[in-house]
RNA sequence: GGGCGUAUGGCUCAGUUGGUUAGAGCGCAGCCUUCACACGGCUGAGGUCACAGGUUCGAGUCCUGUUACGCCCACCA
């Protein structure tokens, strides 16, 4: 065997040289060859595009990339595709700040348009059209920064296959999805009350919440002779009705009654309601349409009215609902914001005498959109749903199916489903995204018809509504009477998401792809989205492919923490840029770091471990070149400390093996790592005489240490893609990448470890004696007395003259003991020539 | 309020079905310029395994409870 070995190896450069001769010879590129069962399939999470990444996607990417790396050695063709997930909000944000512009769908396309930039002191409105090329245009350019890192991180994505949340296949299958729940009954609109954002001005769904703990404070106002207490008195004019619960003797005798609402002096009933907690506040609430969620359910069990205050921007409107008076009380209030509201109102009834005492602050937790900044409000507003709710339990049972790594993260998922209150709210009052491929009929009232939406064919898809033209019509029959109207609205961006089996699979538009790929083999992501993009993605399969799992596995990855044990932020992660690491310590050493964060546990930012994998880098160079650098001798691995090595050679690929079969990729690093530092101080410290001298033994070590290397650079290949890949092209044909995973039976021989095991503590007893001494490790050694079972002192008497030279050992003894010691005899050290 | 997870030397973490003196790396101390490696190597010091009970011949490992931290979920007037 021919080796070409650099004189000074180096790490420099590998990211670049290899990265592109992997693209080059489509080491990673997916074959469609072979059965299902041959192939492993990867559902990889499509990064948002918005911003940078930050070391959290360097981390749990890898972790993606290390088994399918493994599933690609051991012979299976990966189809591991990567997506970038543009659509949505999160774009719309950016493109609004680099761009200083907002989108205004009133006005028309500018084909000349050119937008301030970030400086700009206010947003200039533009056209949907010109804003959705400007979202297109940032998004490319954030996508090919994204791409330039994950290569050079050196993820063995094939690049072919790449594809967009909102690009054109991704939208008609997005839409083709839709049409069939539509047709099968699982999706519909309804004309509801339903959680509404007043600053973006769309609705958003539950798995979007998040309560924050806020600052308050209870009002006691009197209705009548009745005392309620709330945190929004704003509400008032909204007030339908006071509820207490069925069995509080308090308001028993009320309930039936009604009282005059403060201020307004509407009369609203006294009602009773299972739901209505005694101790809490007065013991009775008043219902407004709609402050909080419970509202909805009451409104809902208890038929009340809709008495609506508040616009779709979270001001109060210019004229009140059906039977509030039109007075100086509502004028006072019209166009304030909530907070306005409260405010003025306070003040007002104060004046009156209707307030009791001072309002008393509380902290309580209220609902915030998971990307807004202020309390969501409800409004009543006509939405798309999913249903969820009627198949909760064989959603919950679809969970169960599926295989979790770590087995734990089940719960959040089951506790998810257990929690759901409502179906999927899928319709967005936004701009970026899917549309919604309908149209609906506008009667000669000029009214739209929703019940009757017009449905394109689905060769057509994917389709905009608001520029194509429904079969049958002419554009001019556009917004007219007895004409079309598109529906306006755009699908959440998880109703895309969630799709991400069918677009990486193509389905619907390559079948051949799509059943060699579905079910996919392993949904890698966060525990943050289970909730969201897991479940949902779920949802979709369960509907569209008959009760299908969309994959076997999920494997959940933990996250960042920074050193104060606190998630790592975006903007804290922003200060360590990713790519910053990777040239200040190499890839594969920024690997070597997330690859030691085990499964699903939340690991410490820890520039350390970088340190450690670029010395791993680094040593792996090294050893290699100098096994390489042995003169070649003809033989087979026979000496019984070669042999030995071997025998714990084939253990650590079954252990790791298996550990990676279990998605468990941490371990196998930590044992590979551990068996190669002893390799190179024990193994190699004791053979290299006997290699350097030729014959017999030396023809045994030379094979052994070049099985060795081969076992190392395969095993360690998922983890260090680069040197391992260097090292390879040394003396191998072909890609480590795409040589086969080692085997305990390529290794077999028999060989007793303790050999090895016992060998190596005498050296190290050895080498004791000379630090302690503050000798040279060259020092030479009269006698070595080691004291050890018989069992082991046989096992070390083969390792004899390694351990002699290794050692410059004069004369090595045993005698027979129960306990293991070591007797060192220095010799004395030379006299100096004169 | 319900649930999940974590707690091992100064730091970051291993510890596979309970089995003899609890491991690694970093950091620290000392030594060695050894012909693969000074972007080195060797040697060493350092731990009542959060706490309290229990099961067992034997518990870091199993059971019960407590505490701390983190996270998820919940109709939060």
């Amino acid at each position: 065997m021919s080796a070409n070995v650099p004189e000074k190896p180096s790490l420099d450069g590998l990211e670049e040289r290899w990265s592109a001769r992997w693209e080059e010879a489509g080491t990673y590129r997916f074959e469609r060859v072979g059965p299902r069962s041959e192939v492993f399939s990867v559902d990889t999470p499509p990064p948002t595009v918005s911003g940078s990444l930050h070391v959290g996607h360097v981390f749990s990417y890898t972790h993606t990339d290390l088994v399918a790396r493994f599933q690609r050695m051991r012979g299976k063709q990966v189809y591991y595709p990567i997506g970038w997930d543009d659509n949505g909000l999160p774009t719309e944000r950016r493109v609004q700040n680099y761009y200083g512009v907002r989108c205004d769908p009133s006005l028309h396309y500018d084909p000349d348009l050119v937008p301030p930039g970030s400086a700009a002191k206010q947003q200039v409105p533009v056209s949907r059209p010109n804003f959705v090329a400007l979202c297109h245009a940032l998004t490319a350019e954030d996508e090919q920064a994204f791409e330039r890192l994950f290569r050079r991180l050196g993820l063995s994505v094939d690049w072919s296959t790449t594809y967009t949340t909102i690009g054109a296949d991704a939208q008609r299958i997005s839409q083709l999805g839709f049409l069939r729940l539509l047709e099968e009954g699982h999706a519909y609109q309804r004309v509801a009350p339903t959680l509404w954002d007043v600053d973006f001005q769309t609705a958003v769904a539950q798995a979007e919440l998040e309560d924050r703990e806020t600052d308050g404070a209870y009002h006691r106002i009197r209705f009548d002779d009745i005392e309620i207490e709330t945190t929004r008195p704003e509400l008032i004019p909204a007030c339908v009705a006071l509820v207490a619960h069925p069995d509080d003797a308090r308001f028993r005798p009320r309930f039936g009654t009604t009282v005059r609402t403060p201020l307004f002096g509407v009369e609203v009933p006294v009602l009773a309601h299972p739901l209505a907690e005694p101790d809490k506040g007065s013991g009775i609430a008043m219902i407004c349409t709609f402050g909080d969620v419970t509202d909805v359910v009451w409104w809902r069990e208890l038929g009340l009215p809709v008495r609506s205050m508040l616009g779709r921007d979270g001001r109060v409107l210019a004229t009140p609902p059906d039977g509030v008076p039109d007075g100086e009380a509502w004028q006072a209030l019209a166009g304030a914001t909530a907070k306005q509201a409260r405010a003025r109102i306070v003040e007002r009834l104060r004046e009156g005498g209707e307030m009791i005492g001072e309002p008393r602050p509380i902290r309580h937790p209220v609902k915030f959109f998971e990307k807004g900044d202020r309390p969501l409000e409800i409004v009543t507003s006509r939405q798309w749903f999913i249903n969820v709710l009627e198949h909760k339990d064989d959603l919950k049972a679809q969970g169960q199916r599926l295989r979790w790594h770590p087995p734990f993260m089940v719960a959040r998922y089951e506790n998810w489903v257990d929690g759901l209150n409502s179906d999927w709210l899928v319709s967005r009052q936004r701009f970026f995204g899917v549309p919604f491929p309908l149209w609906y009929q506008v009667g000669d009232d000029g009214e739209p018809r929703f019940d009757s939406p017009i449905v394109p064919d689905h060769d057509s898809l994917p389709i905009d509504p608001s520029t194509d033209v429904p079969p049958g019509y002419t554009d001019e029959q556009r917004d007219r009477p007895g004409g079309f109207t598109a529906d306006p609205d755009v699908m959440d961006t998880w109703a895309t998401s969630s799709l991400t089996p069918q677009i990486a699979g193509r389905w619907s538009l390559d079948d051949e792809l799509f059943s060699m790929v579905f079910p996919f083999d392993v949904r890698p992501q966060g525990h943050d989205i289970i909730r969201t993009w897991l479940f949902s993605t779920v949802v979709r399969s369960y509907h569209l492919h008959r009760g299908a799992l969309p994959w076997t596995d999920a494997a959940i990855s933990g996250w960042i923490l920074d050193p104060d044990r606190k998630k790592m932020s975006k903007s804290k992660g922003n200060v360590v840029t990713p790519i910053k690491l990777l040239e200040q310590y190499g890839s594969d050493a920024v690997r070597y770091w997330a690859a030691s964060g085990r499964p699903g546990t939340d690991t410490a930012f820890d520039e350390n471990q970088m340190r450690n994998g670029r010395r791993l880098a680094i040593k792996v160079l090294n050893a290699s070149k100098f096994v390489l650098f042995l003169p070649r001798t003809e033989g087979d691995a026979s000496h019984p400390v070669d042999l030995a090595l071997l025998a714990g050679l084939a253990r650590l690929v079954d252990d790791a093996t298996a550990a990676f079969d279990g998605y468990d990729y941490a371990r196998p690093l930590e044992r590979t790592e551990a068996f190669f530092w002893s390799f190179c101080d024990d193994y190699l410290e004791l053979v290299k005489n006997r290699a350097y001298g030729g014959g017999e033994g030396g023809g045994s070590a030379i094979a052994t240490l070049e099985a060795a290397l081969s076992t190392f650079l395969r095993l360690l290949a998922p983890f260090l893609p680069f040197v391992t890949e260097e090292v390879w092209s040394w003396w191998q044909e072909g890609s480590v990448h795409r040589a086969p995973w080692p085997t305990a039976a390529e290794l077999a021989g028999g060989g007793d470890p303790a050999v090895l095991e016992v060998a190596g503590e005498v050296l190290r007893a050895v080498r004791k004696a000379k630090s302690e001494a503050k000798l040279s490790q060259r020092a030479a050694v009269d006698t070595v007395v080691v004291h050890d079972t018989p069992a082991r002192l046989a096992a070390l008497r083969a390792a004899e003259a390694d351990l002699r030279e290794a050692g410059s050992v004069a004369d090595l003894r045993t005698e027979e003991a129960e306990a293991f010691s070591v007797d060192v005899t220095l010799a004395p050290p030379p006299v100096p020539s004169t």
